[in-house]
DNA sequence: TGTCAAGGTGAACGATCATTTACGTTGAGG
DNA sequence: CCTCAACGTAAATGATCGTTCACCTTGACA
């Protein structure tokens, strides 16, 4: 017999995750406490333990959340029928970040900024927290395989280079997680251009007309 | 009328750090406590504070360091009076974190694992320390000019496609830190593998011979 | 409309942290 | 070899943290 409707129940717990998603983006997962996740969401101390065992449960969530937000333009792409060119590929992930925000598990409306500064913040707990580990290199090692096998269907079609597409999948990761981290932390604001010299250094002898933009 | 020579206090100095850097890699920045480093050190808990005035102030010398230590490589030979290719660049880069250890600013030899730890470490700390993020964006644009005019010269030799060079100094770095973090977090452990890849992607066509590996 | 399980509150708790401090110890200069 | 400023120690301090708990409050269901 709840006491509110199990709608209502998600849409709050939703409220919490974004209030603490807000005070991790600003101030670092250890430097937030959870009463300043509390009070960011407009309840008292308790209440985040009534949706919540823990502050990791939250850690876990929003990290869960940023994660599959960063991976899914990509792994979409990848996963389509046909054979991406290597510039496909990079333009569909670094076009979703510069967008000013993006719709998270919940339904909520996250900021693209906030959501890359937990994205970073998350790779640092990666290194202590083994149960986040383990279900981040999972997730990695997915959408690894996804684009090295969307390279093997590129170079079956000659739009890719040869090379080994395992170590290929794990460039273009490198390529987007390196994006990201100086789009937070280094002044890059220019996506387009980022964009333009990836493709120009890439594949631009493969397609010098600027196909697939 | 020091107790101890200047040699002897840097001896030491250096040593604190050194331990600061071992707690770090393996519990970050903000679980790790001053007893902790100074256990590690083999000190008592009030001994770090003759030679630091907080914490923080220990966590930017390692920044600092790490950050210097990371971008070196790719600095010597972009700094060199020839055109390196971009296979040159990143070759220079990912051959020293390939090796075992390096050596820090006081001469301390450096596991490479604990090293990049930190650096992932300090990526978080960048967000929302005003006085480290400075620091870094500062060290990080000089190291930017200097690719963008090394990748200035590639393309005068015609070594280099022509993109914006700004732009490609960026996506070198981005490589860079993407390499670096899928070595810590993500199980990269081949990183001829990588290596060969990112030169099969990048100039493969200008350089098939392997020329500069 | 009445009931009661669950939501929500805010003070309290025990642990831990960075830093300070009072006091012994040491070694380089005179 | 003597002296004393600086090193090193270890307990203490004050603040803050994650979490709990005793107690209201609420609203869905009967």
């Amino acid at each position: 017999m709840p006491r509110i409707t199990p709608e209502r129940r998600e849409a709050k717990r939703a409220e919490i995750v974004a209030a603490a998603r807000r005070c991790f983006a600003r101030g670092g997962f250890h430097q937030t406490s959870m009463p300043d996740i509390a009070a960011a969401a407009g309840v008292s101390a308790g209440a985040p333990y009534r949706y919540f065992a823990s502050k990791e449960e939250i850690i876990l969530a929003i990290a869960a959340d940023a994660f599959r937000l960063i991976f899914e333009p990509m792994e979409q792409v990848a996963a389509a029928a046909d054979a991406p060119s290597l510039g496909d590929l990079v333009a569909a992930s670094l076009r979703a970040l510069g967008a000013g925000t993006v719709t998270d598990a919940a339904g909520q409306v996250v900021p693209v900024e906030e959501l890359l500064q937990c994205v970073v913040q998350t790779w640092s707990e990666l290194l202590r927290n083994d149960g986040l580990h383990a279900r981040a290199a999972e997730g990695f090692e997915r959408v690894r395989r996804s684009i090295a096998d969307a390279l093997r269907r590129g170079q079956a079609a000659g739009a890719v280079p040869t090379v080994d597409p395992e170590s290929g999948a794990r460039v273009l990761i490198a390529l987007l997680h390196g994006f990201l981290l100086q789009r937070v932390a280094f002044g890059l604001t220019d996506t387009a251009g980022f964009n333009d010299a990836v493709r120009g250094l890439l594949d631009g002898a493969e397609h010098p007309d600027g196909t697939g933009r």
